[in-house]
RNA sequence: GUCCUAGUAGCUCAGGGGAUAGAGCGACGGCCUCCUAAGCCGUAGGUCGCAGGUUCGAUUCCUGCCUGGGACGCCA
């Protein structure tokens, strides 16, 4: 539509017009898109007022209804029903493919995302993860790449040498069956609360990871026992959220794959002795990076440099990402620097792509002091609320349970990408149970009124579009957004480019659907019926692309 | 101390070189004999952290400062 307005411009306008000359007004009484001549004043050597009245007096373009001067901007108002009737008519036909596109051209990108710790509760902050690269999962499948979602499980490093060490010293078998992660978390905060007092615990805990690391059996056995247990108690949550991934190769994994990366850093004179740990030097801006520590073990950057080689020899992937909170920002470049001292020319092709903390009272929660919120419970606590909401606003609703999980689960998804920001979000339970207003509910809402109205409306509608209200405009002038919207949200990599749109268009239309009742009036009822129908598609689609479910009713 | 990141309405946040800076929550006032009131309509509320600079024009870009958060070798 830009294109088409730019054209308009052009053939009316002394100098070439660049598309990021063309802008949206601020109000809509400015009408669709505007034109600022302030710039051309200097080399047209005449006032931007003169400018813009000249170029409006002469602008003639099927599609543009009317130009108007103000103020040296050159309004532009659309022909409604020429922009309408195509734009409906393409949505229809192309359904939820609406918005997609060949822009990844088959490129595979690689996802690290979720990664919970074994052992360890699934807090808010791995939710964070998991949604986000869930979102941009799909949304890079729709701009045409191919996403490959890696589940970076935590399940190695010397925090399970002091778990071994704590369930030596105090843990026992039939507590951990009965609740595996509950009873694992408590010998790991007790496992610190006591090394403060007695540090040599830390010690023995380093031993006891190297001895897991040299495969000795009875540690090797319990380190797997903790792993399955864990990995039950996160699948029930990714059931919940209706995430799957396509591997869940997690540090583990990479164990008999170190040996062949230290030993290439060697080769290329790369590692140097430090106080008995071997590391590499990345020279001033940056502290070096550990590869080994003094007794031998490995560190997690060892790990990520086998992982991003290993990701890069199975996949060729065009782009390697990373979804993990900001604080490690530091510890991403240093991953990049060393790749690009091996000489592995695709480094540049590693993006992290970070995210706030979760804070509790402005800190950041600590597992090791007990400090965290479950986010299993976060979730029971949404499905019951959307539960309680269905009895009292609609309890004659067929498939209740299903609706209450869905709406819940869609609350607590949507709290949390609509704002993805790089800065920390204050836990806020009551936030995210919200129903009203900017959340993944009111968008369910609509979306259930939109069906509602469909249902009802049975093919009724007899007439064309003669003309288009300013209800029905702003709908339009909406969905009209949605493929530049997606394409924003999958090269910027951010979901809340699609929450924040499909709450624009979920308010523009039902403030349409509040101000006109749309199977009372005989008016334009075919066109309505069919603008209704094109906004139950794109707000679906959105949600699809969030990661949420969209009940018909509700 | 060094580096990263943010500072916009009472609160949570969008936006962004240009015209009167926008939502939601909360407050206040309206709207269900009518398509789902998880909704709609209206009112109040902002010197866009501070100081300079670039520009015809800065809340937006640059520099400095202040404040919050984070990271900074044997955790991940």
């Amino acid at each position: 539509m830009k294109q088409v307005v730019i054209e308009a411009l052009q053939t009316a306008s002394p100098l070439p017009i660049e598309p990021h000359m063309v802008e949206r007004p601020l109000h809509s009484e400015m009408g669709d898109y505007a034109l600022p001549c302030f710039s051309m004043a200097k080399t047209l050597r005449k006032s931007p007022k003169l400018i813009a009245e000249e170029i409006a007096a002469s602008v003639s373009h099927p599609a543009i209804q009317k130009a108007e001067a103000v103020n040296g901007y050159v309004n532009l108002f659309l022909e409604r029903p020429a922009v309408a009737e195509p734009l409906l008519h393409s949505i229809l036909a192309e359904g939820a493919a609406y918005g997609t596109s060949t822009l990844g051209a088959d490129g595979v990108v690689t996802i690290d995302m979720s990664s919970p710790n074994i052992a360890k509760p699934f807090s808010m902050g791995h939710l964070r993860s998991t949604v986000i690269g869930n979102s941009i999962a799909l949304l890079l499948e729709k701009s045409g790449y191919r996403p490959v979602k890696i589940n970076y499980i935590g399940d190695w490093g010397t925090q399970f040498g002091k778990l071994l060490t704590a369930y030596r010293k105090w843990g026992s078998q039939e507590e951990v069956e009965k609740s595996p992660i509950k009873t694992l978390l408590q010998l790991y905060i007790r496992f610190h609360e006591e090394a403060e007092a007695d540090a040599s615990l830390n010690d023995e805990g380093r031993a006891a990871f190297k001895a897991l690391e040299d495969g000795e059996p009875d540690a090797l056995a319990l380190w797997k026992w903790f792993k399955e247990e864990s990995l039950n108690e996160f699948q029930r949550i990714y059931d919940l959220l209706g995430v799957t991934f396509d591997s869940y190769n997690g540090e583990a994994y990479y164990n008999d794959k170190m040996e062949p990366v230290v030993e290439a850093l060697d080769h290329k004179g790369l590692l140097i002795e430090s106080d008995g740990a071997l590391v590499v030097d990345l020279g001033e801006e940056m502290p070096p990076c550990l590869i080994k520590k003094s007794d031998g073990a490995t560190l997690y950057a060892t790990r990520d440099l086998a992982a991003a080689t290993d990701r890069k020899s199975t996949y060729q992937f065009v782009q390697s990402i990373y979804i993990v909170g900001n604080e490690q920002s530091l510890h991403f470049q240093q991953l990049k620097h060393v790749l690009n001292q091996m000489g592995c020319d695709w480094a540049q092709d590693i993006t992290h792509i970070p995210f706030g903390m979760i804070l509790k009272d402005g800190k950041k929660m600590s597992t090791r002091k007990g400090k965290i919120v479950l986010l299993e419970e976060v979730l029971e606590e949404a499905i019951e609320l959307a539960q309680r909401n269905i009895e009292a606003k609609n309890p004659s609703l067929e498939n209740k349970e299903e609706v209450a999980k869905a709406v819940g689960v869609g609350a607590i998804l949507f709290s949390d990408l609509k704002q993805h920001r790089k800065h920390d979000i204050e836990f806020d339970l009551e936030k995210m149970l919200q129903t009203e207003g900017e959340t993944g509910p009111y968008l369910q809402y609509s979306c259930a009124r939109a069906h509602s109205v469909l249902r009802k409306a049975n093919g009724r509608g007899e007439e064309g579009i003669s003309e288009v209200n300013d209800y029905e405009w702003d709908i339009i002038t909406q969905l009209q957004q949605f493929p530049e919207a997606v394409r924003r949200a999958t090269v910027e990599w951010d979901p809340s480019i699609i929450a924040r749109y499909a709450i624009d268009l979920a308010q523009a239309f039902n403030s349409f659907y509040g101000n006109i009742h749309i199977l009372s009036d005989a008016a334009n009822q075919s066109f309505r019926l069919a603008l209704v129908q094109c906004v139950s598609i794109v707000l679906e689609e959105s949600m699809r692309l969030l990661g949420m479910q969209a009940p018909q009713e509700m």
